[in-house]
DNA sequence: CCATTGTATTCCCGTAAGGGAATATGTCAA
DNA sequence: TTGACATATTCCCTTACGGGAATACAATGG
């Protein structure tokens, strides 16, 4: 089991410069179509047709067929896993770092180092 | 200039699977020995170590050396960037989409279709 | 119908990266 | 010091993926 392909993995679909860059515009200026992304970005045109194909697939981006000039429009609704998955280490990174501690070390020791479970509690699965 | 190795950049870090599940596990219960994940994940010994070697140049993770033992430590802030990017869609998802494209159309109007700038202006670049 | 334009697709190549097995390294115990 | 244990590293292999060039496809205008 490799790594999820781009195409199903909203996570591995981002990690993509240009393609994160794309979202960008596309969240920026509603919708756009492939050309304007070809000039503003100054990248050429098959491999931002590709990073569109790879969005749209994985859902981040919808296409409004349009004849010769399909515009393309952001689904911001697919980063949302992203953002709840990163959101819950926010406690980690914030003031309340101390309390997390304490809760973790209470369990680690509550369980004596041994997880019966596979799965991690906390979710964010 | 391909994809920005995982050992440099976040987003590319953590659009693995099992890296995700190591970071889940070493937030939920913080200091953590490899081996207790090898056995909590279900992965051979050497991937494990090898994600968290990942994670640890990246900065995802922490090591403390503890001799024979050493333990990991989330370092959360690192994802701080990834929750913020995400977070700067977070209008689109939400009830506020009228509004926001109401904006963008505005704008796109304003400047006739033809962006001067090579950079989007939102931010989050 | 044909030409033009804009977009998607295909082909080939190079490389990053993950898996597996074996091995090296390093630490602690006796 | 030697052996056992835990972790890190190396080697080889396979594959996903991005780049570049050329081409195919679709739609519109003449």
């Amino acid at each position: 089991m490799l790594r999820v392909p781009t195409t199903v993995d909203v996570f591995n679909a981002i990690a993509e410069r240009r393609r994160r860059a794309i979202v960008e515009w596309l969240a920026w200026q509603e919708p756009m179509a492939a050309g304007v992304l070809v000039v503003a970005l100054g990248l050429p045109q098959p491999a931002v047709s590709k990073h569109l194909g790879v969005l749209r697939k994985v859902g981040v981006v919808a296409v409004i067929e349009q004849g010769n000039c399909p515009v393309y429009n952001p689904e911001a609704e697919t980063l949302k896993p992203v953002h709840d998955w990163a959101k819950g280490f926010e406690e980690l990174w914030g003031h309340q770092l101390d309390r997390i501690k304490e809760r973790a070390e209470q369990r680690a020791h509550a369980e004596t180092e041994s997880p019966t479970s596979l799965e991690p509690r906390k979710g964010q699965a």
